[in-house]
DNA sequence: TATTCGTGGGG
DNA sequence: TCCCCAAGAAT
């Protein structure tokens, strides 16, 4: 029997939260929505300002749905991987068709959303809505990796994950929701993959890998591939030509015309064309109509 | 299941 | 200067 992380992680979060303005009382399901599309693997920082203008021009789901998707992908401006403005958009369309407009409470409802995976549906049923489920995104994975594995980073992601994180949560829907959070965010401000500051630490006595001596398990996760020189790179510079282009539009041949590496070039126009990021109408480049 | 997908701040 | 890292999801 290891030991209850619970307690301590409550009186923690008590003390050390941040306020966030998706923490804000009353804030709605549709903006814990957006502040989850927005969150995926994009740092609080940059997310706050985007999410304010974006809860301002579009407060619900029908809002959103009834505005072209080449307003949602300028809006997203320098959020990065654009898809999920995309997304984001078929989601409220979809919340607007099937579900009344409304963010739907239930996982499996949220789970059928575009954009929507195993960490998004269950953080917006708990932190919208209240309920007991796990919520397990890669802060958390980190925190029980060491406090409760012993080891120094997270495996793969794993579908072991939800159960590891179902042994935390209390009884109480409630205490779960904020040991959920609180896992979260002792993951992103003290238990990080860099340089953890332990001193700080509600589960400092409790640690297993603290307890083992902070020994290196090793690293699982793949390396990220280098963005200089990228296709990744290559189709970032295409959307940010068409956000900032009249109409969001612009002459096909005009578009990053002087990139150094020409197919890489119509590569990126091609595979952002099948993601449905871009469109070619008559000689021309536009966001999505 | 391994890959792919942006962008920018910080060590 | 690089490289790491960031509330993941789709294919």
């Amino acid at each position: 029997m290891s030991a209850d992380l619970a307690p301590p992680l409550i009186a923690w979060y008590r003390d050390n939260a941040r306020d966030l303005p998706w923490r804000a009382e009353g804030f709605g399901a549709w903006g814990i929505l957006v502040s989850e599309f927005m969150l995926q693997q994009t740092p609080v920082a940059r997310v706050i300002p985007r999410l304010t203008e974006w809860l301002q021009r579009w407060p619900t789901p029908a809002a959103l749905a009834a505005s072209p998707p080449a307003d949602a992908v300028r809006l997203w401006a320098n959020l990065g991987y654009p898809r999920r403005a995309l997304w984001l958009h078929r989601a409220a369309t979809e919340i607007r068709d099937r579900h009344d407009g409304v963010v739907p409470r239930d996982v499996d409802a949220l789970l059928a959303l575009t954009g929507i995976g195993d960490y998004t549906a269950r953080a917006v049923a708990v932190f919208a809505y209240g309920d007991r489920h796990p919520v397990v995104d890669t802060n958390t994975r980190r925190v029980l990796a060491r406090a409760v594995d012993g080891r120094s980073q997270p495996g793969q992601p794993a579908t072991a994950d939800l159960a590891a994180m179902t042994r935390v949560l209390p009884a109480d829907d409630t205490d779960a929701a904020v040991v959920n959070a609180a896992a979260m965010e002792l993951g992103a401000v003290v238990c990080t993959a860099r340089s953890p500051r332990c001193e700080a630490c509600p589960l400092a006595a409790v640690c297993a890998w603290r307890a083992a001596g902070y020994p290196d398990t090793g690293d699982a996760r793949r390396r990220q591939a280098r963005y200089e020189g990228s296709d990744r790179q290559a189709r970032g510079a295409v959307l940010k030509v068409l956000r900032a282009a009249p109409d969001h539009s612009a002459a096909a041949e005009e578009v990053i015309a002087e990139w150094p590496d020409p197919l890489q070039r119509t590569r990126a126009i091609d595979s952002l064309i099948t993601d449905g990021l871009v469109e070619a109408t008559g000689g021309a480049l536009h966001l999505p109509r």
